[in-house]
DNA sequence: TTAATCTCTCCAGTAACTAGAAGGTCAAGG
DNA sequence: CCTTGACCTTCTAGTTACTGGAGAGATTAA
């Protein structure tokens, strides 16, 4: 399979694929003659992976712990289980900014009239 | 004012108070004798403007948007409100994303285990 | 043969800062 | 007057996770 055939595969543009070899997240894939990269079903799998750890949020990172426990017989689920639960706190932490921001920023959108006029209770409030 | 008392007044770093005026989102400060840079009250009010905005998560560009429609005297709520609006947008469109996200993570984590064993439904569900 | 399509490497850019180095300035204390 | 420490300056480079593009070689189909 020649990179085109992989990313499809994947799910990954590209640019993404050679990216993550370069950076050492996945390893270095064999080359042909030519020096055309080249992936076998092994190495995709690894890519969809990372593709769908990256869809969770997980940092490159992460990424790279849990690929390796992925890969690693003797891990214990706790470790798993551990990065995941951190970054289901990260996920909780921005719903709540995110939740704080959409309340007060709705409340301002609804009182501000949107009409001709200069009065606006959003440039009120941020000035 | 010197920069250091400005960032203090604004709440903002002082290298950050500084790119601001680099990317022309703020006028460049006066400067003193020394090269110093000097503020005044006006522009310490400008530096929180964009503080507020920001906070809102507005990007640069619609912080130089909100700054510019600030200090216009001709113009119409409803341009501020568009732009408020669109953000708006944004913060519930990022919000489904992280509930989605929250929803499957959240499940996985409740069933996986986490004890010495390396049997994972996470990993099961990512591989 | 030729044109289209891959593929390669390397460089640069994105967003919005942040860190750090090397060096000039200022105010207070001795 | 001198020094010390806090402050200021510019400049470069690093952060995250890619993405775009240039220039050049390889492969494939017609």
């Amino acid at each position: 399979m020649n990179i085109s055939a992989a990313s499809k595969a994947a799910g990954l543009p590209v640019k993404t694929v050679r990216y993550y070899a370069d950076i050492g997240l996945v390893d270095a894939p064999s080359r042909s003659d030519a020096g055309y990269r080249t992936y076998d079903d092994v190495a995709v799998a690894k890519l969809v992976f990372v593709r769908r750890s990256r869809a969770f949020g997980f940092g490159i990172e992460a990424c790279r712990e849990l690929l390796s426990l992925y890969q690693d017989q003797d891990r214990t689920s706790s470790e798993v289980k551990r990065i995941a639960s951190k970054r289901l706190v990260e996920i909780e932490e921005k719903q709540r900014e995110l939740q704080s921001l959409h309340n007060e920023l709705a409340h301002l959108v609804t009182s501000c009239r949107g009409d001709h006029m200069p009065d606006c209770p959003i440039l009120d409030y941020l000035g």
